[in-house]
DNA sequence: TGGAAACTACGTAAAACTACTTAGGACCCT
DNA sequence: AGGGTCCTAAGTAGTTTTACGTAGTTTCCA
């Protein structure tokens, strides 16, 4: 039986040596196995595996990024995202993105097994609690992913600046705009984000790449 | 030759897995492995192993009081920090509170063993990477304004609540304490971290780990 | 066991932010 | 030309947070 072909992608050497420890015992070959985005380029360069499992944190280049990249290179490597985050931001970026599956890193053999197993059947396989948070969201109206919330140039910008640090009174010396814009602009900003406080759009600022 | 025992505590099992493959052809014996904290000191009550090699991040428990807890009921286990953080701050709490070495867990095979066999010999091992910042913060007199201010940890879980979009009335709900002391708290956290405004509390929450 | 640190709490006043509404002018697209 | 969105701004009235001071109790540990 001809192995399936891997490629590993995670800054992590532990995590990295775990995949290949749950993998071992099966039809699996791993090709490759990099702890950067660069790395992972030039390894794709030489070899493509018929699965890629791609961190995607890693220090030297954004995941969501990188797999567009490379699912428009090498369209048939099918990528299984790896990471923490179960947010459907993330999800929803990455399947967009060309990813065939979406696995969380507190997963077991098992489910890895099986992801790629679906995957190189050409399905798609996300993680079941990955799934129930995008139910959730679908069925209970949970807030809509934020990513799909636009904000305007100008309320950008005034994000930015609230992360930077700014009071409204400064942000609107700065930006020579009244008091007063600058609270309107604020609360709109607020109220499409479904901001509870301030905490809540400083942490929007980070998922946005303000900070 | 008697194997050194070693029990290992990480909440993904990606990472247990990884150890489990780094440790497997030397002499040693893991005798257990557990995802929470909970967990852990189940696993404890029954077996002390040799070396502890201990997450910081646990869902369900503080990975700092955890070392303590556990040092102080069995001094014997060598414990090695476990995590990603490599902050001057959390590499002296865990020292502080019992901790014998400090790996980050893009740790490689040799290191790891390293550090077990180091800490067995009763010496304290740090990862490199770690011992430079340390040297850093004392040589260069990097700035003191961050990690090294000390919160209790009082103040570190209002600020995990801050962090958490609560209002102090939520927290002092939470607590069980007055929305004053809420206040006074708060205030004493924003003066220690020098904190201009509750944007640079998010941050400095950020940076500890504590989002 | 004594002292330091931590946790608790209140008073008062000012500053900052939130909520909801209305509205004019600019700009873009069809 | 009309409709939509954006940027600007203000009114009015609230809530929340900050600032600074004081101080009693508990906990820890040397």
């Amino acid at each position: 039986m001809i192995p399936i072909t891997i490629g590993i992608a995670d800054d992590h050497l532990l995590v990295i040596q775990g995949i290949r420890a749950m993998l071992s015992k099966s039809n699996f070959e791993i090709v490759f196995s990099t702890n950067n985005g660069k790395g992972l380029l030039e390894n794709l360069y030489e070899i493509q595996p018929d699965v890629l499992l791609l961190d995607i944190q890693m220090p030297d280049m954004n995941g969501i990024d990188l797999c567009r990249e490379i699912s428009r290179n090498y369209p048939d490597v099918k990528i299984i995202a790896l990471t923490n985050m179960d947010e459907s931001h993330y999800v929803k970026q990455m399947i967009r993105n060309g990813a065939h599956g979406y696995l969380l890193k507190n997963t077991d053999q098992t489910t890895m097994i099986e992801a790629i197993e679906e995957v190189m059947m050409g399905n798609q396989y996300l993680d079941r609690q990955v799934q129930q948070s995008l139910m959730d969201e679908v069925l209970l109206g949970k807030r809509r992913s934020v990513q799909q919330v636009m904000l305007t140039k100008r309320e950008t910008e005034i994000l930015a600046l609230i992360a930077a640090e700014y009071s409204n009174n400064e942000i609107a010396e700065q930006l020579f705009i009244s008091l007063r814009t600058v609270e309107t602009h604020r609360l709109n900003i607020s109220h499409k984000l479904n901001a509870k406080n301030l905490v809540s759009l400083v942490k929007e600022a980070y998922k946005r790449g303000l900070i």
